[in-house]
DNA sequence: CATGAATGAGAATTCATTCAT
DNA sequence: TATGAATGAATTCTCATTCAT
């Protein structure tokens, strides 16, 4: 019974989660321009007369599928968040990212490329908006180095974002996932040999 | 006097580097996709029909763009070359990107943001050469660690290199110069921190 | 009223249709290489942005065109296979093709001149497909003049289907129609008098 | 000495006739509409600017190509001319045709391909001119057919030229130049098989 | 909400023709 | 004459967005 009332609007959020995901996807294999919305639709299986309905724009997708990358990055924070050392989620976030080399090595850091390939517009929305997304990972590093009781944990954090963003953008440019490997490593031993101050205990 | 000459030959050569020139800059500034032909023309004061003589295809300009980038570098390189000490030089090719940190700030690293965008085409032709590229200053900054007397100096100039690129894209996701400054600093301190071995002459 | 139904569905191979008899037409008297997009889809009355909703490229239209030469065709002979003689519906061809006269002398034997513009690309897909045009009229007379139990059917179908080549090439070229009146007429006159066996049935 | 003087215009004539001839190749081999100015201008090794001084317009090239068609036709009629018989003339000339199967399978009649493709133009100029070729053969023709004491020498001229036209027209449409040799053999049984009436003197 | 169809504003590319030297 | 270099009008094709039903 109320099946068949809240089913439209089910089936509607269901579509919405399609295209979102779809976009996330497509648009970070084939970069924000050279992605149609008729290549989304086709992948999401949404007639493109459709789309519209839930993405007034291309750009509402594309802002889609940015916060598709910030509910993924929560998503992996809130997992490691579990770890009472933050030096070990710090080191599981490097895992992480090494887990992606394949898909880093042919298509970049979905952040990473997305933000270049916006920040290369005139008009300053999305690309903040893609900035932001790159910050609220600094952020939740900072946290981590400063629970570490480093003095400059937003500089460490620079540094180990940039690291990630460094390796993927060479991993992808060269085609090669080892270097994925290689450089995820010296992080974790860097992380590793990090001094942590005799008591800095955990803060809420 | 020889220019009256010289001046046709001259006239065409001039264009064509106009046009490289314009290219080079614009490709980086709106990124590939989002360049058309008439801005690259505009912006060489060149009519669009006219591009075609000298360049057949949007990406022969890319190309071309691509080779200016390349030969920028070895500018760069030829110039450090002189400095007799490896560790200087690479301490100057650090010192050459931080003096680049406005526009890396805004724009992003020309050869890292233009190998990202050709990275999404499916063919694989420019984005090889993109990779070449990176592939070169990779090569360069190897053979500065292996005269340093380094034992894993492919490792070192993945590392170097990473931290690069991984800091322009901060920057310019975060539009803040700043980053280069401070892990541009970092770079140089590590590069001065780097152990060499008693005798390593410096191979000519 | 069960228009108001289909209409939809109906408008738009009514457009496909429209599109394609206006590529025929003017395929046909303008040739592939001077007609524009803009001028099939003005003689459809359709916006030229529309075109590309049904025809992928401009070699799908000339595809369609040629499509409907074998519609046109098809219909042609089938009508013909009522007839109960295989001499009278060859016969019937020919004066089909002297009702044709003034087109004929104006542009040529539509599918004749298509096949010789296409022949001159160097792909070989269009004009390919132009060639089995042709060679299922062939084989069609191939198969009447079987029916009448000629030993040689292939080679007289090719005199025939010649024959019309030839007498539509120099009407168009000199401009006039009186010529497929002549040539007709001869055609006409030496099938009559082709000598059929004593009894060659028809065959299913 | 003279040479200093008459090589500039000696040359000037040279490359005319390199243009005419490279022309009459490559418009019938791509046809009129697929060969740029380029093309001819490549073929005959002369640069592009300069084939302006030698033709106005590109029409003027098809034009000297026409005429390079006239003159080879009448070099083939000429050299016929000196057979005693015009009924060996006539074999002759479907002898030559036959020799030319290859190319015709391959390209077409130049002149028919030729006429076709300009009598697809809305201005009546080069397709009278076109028209002024055959025209000419038909004459020709008509002459033997006349000579030999046939009644109806023009209709004959139109048979045989219409049979030739046909013929390449299929051969090239499926490209087999095999249809040359049939068609060919049989019009020269045709022309063997036309009775002569008992005197028909040879009229100079 | 759903959907096929429409629309029009570009974009890349081609090329005959002209020009400056 | 000779020639590389313009030039601009046309042409094909793409796509985000909108509309009618």
């Amino acid at each position: 019974m109320t099946d068949s009332v809240t089913r439209p609007r089910a089936r509607g959020a269901d579509k919405r989660r399609r295209l979102t995901a779809a976009a996330t996807k497509v648009l970070h294999e084939q970069g924000v321009e050279r992605t149609t919305l008729a290549d989304i639709a086709r992948a999401a299986d949404v007639p493109v007369g459709n789309v519209y309905y839930y993405f007034k724009t291309k750009d509402e997708l594309v802002q889609a599928a940015l916060a598709e990358h910030t509910a993924h990055l929560d998503e992996l924070t809130a997992g490691l968040d579990r770890l009472p050392d933050p030096r070990d989620r710090l080191k599981g976030l490097v895992e992480a990212w090494m887990g992606g080399r394949d898909v880093a090595a042919r298509y970049g850091c979905p952040t990473g490329t997305l933000a270049a390939e916006l920040d290369k517009r005139a008009d300053g929305v999305l690309d903040v908006e893609a900035g932001r997304v790159i910050r609220r990972l600094l952020d939740w590093a900072e946290r981590q180095f400063r629970e570490l009781g480093r003095p400059d944990p937003d500089r460490l954090a620079v540094t180990l974002v940039a690291g990630y963003q460094g390796m993927s953008l060479l991993a992808n440019a060269l085609r090669d996932p080892e270097i994925m490997t290689g450089e995820g490593t010296r992080l974790i031993r860097w992380l590793d040999t990090l001094p942590a101050p005799p008591s800095a205990p955990r803060q809420a």
